[in-house]
DNA sequence: GCTATAGTACTAGTTGGCTAGTACAATATA
DNA sequence: TATATTGTACTAGCCAACTAGTACTATAGC
């Protein structure tokens, strides 16, 4: 189970909290494989938005194969990928790496100067 | 100098695809300190795009006392805080680490990953 | 001072992202 | 099969970002 809490100011859209939210879950072990999400309409009451922003959010984790929904059923954490599909994972932590390197490098930065600063934390 | 190029493909807004090249053209030394660039016109007519385009990405590279401006004379490389000021310098480096951290958390990955990755390169 | 050249300001149109309203379709279960 | 429950599809409105058009202001240099 988990808490879903929407913060309206900050610019993020509710969408993304949501996905931010369920992620985080799935990453910190608060949601567990095959285990059910709120329904749509009932998380869209619960946040106070419309039924299609939660499930903007649910379609684009189903996409990303982390969630699995059944109509008429319900939305389940997938057994699929985060866990299992390495080389997804692999390749998705590349990508990040690279947009931030790329940001990075534009005001001069470097690798090592990244690294550094990480290790710091 | 510098040779600008824009890609209408990709989604990136022209002004910023202005400020990127400018950026990096100053960190890999293209543009040195003092050099002028393109007048807003000219850089406008080359482009193709309209002079506010480029008075928008020269203006917030001004705020980010990148540039100077001088009404009249033309838009310099500033002698300022891209090599000099390394407490803004330090802030931004902190800033893009904090969200390539917050961004890879969120899919699970840990700022050693993210260092493992990084050095791979 | 006059004129060319430089940046600035104001306005407006377009577009895409986000959210909501409402109707539809599929499945479970009694 | 009837009905409640679940997700889906389609449409529309709003708003901010982006770009452009056009007029204005400041400086350089003759």
């Amino acid at each position: 189970m988990i808490e879903f809490k929407l913060d309206p100011k900050g610019g993020v859209p509710f969408y993304r909290q949501i996905i931010d939210q369920i992620r985080y879950g799935i990453a910190t072990g608060s949601l567990k494989v095959g285990e059910q999400l709120p329904t749509v309409r009932s998380l869209a009451v619960d946040l106070k938005v419309n039924l299609n922003t939660v499930s903007k959010a649910y379609k684009e984790l189903e996409i990303q194969n982390i969630l699995e929904t059944q109509q008429g059923t319900g939305t389940f954490i997938g057994v699929s990928k985060i866990q299992i599909n390495s080389g997804e994972r692999k390749k998705k932590l590349a990508d990040i790496c690279s947009e931030l390197l790329s940001i990075a490098s534009s005001y001069g930065f470097t690798a090592d100067d990244i690294i550094k600063e990480i290790k710091q934390r």
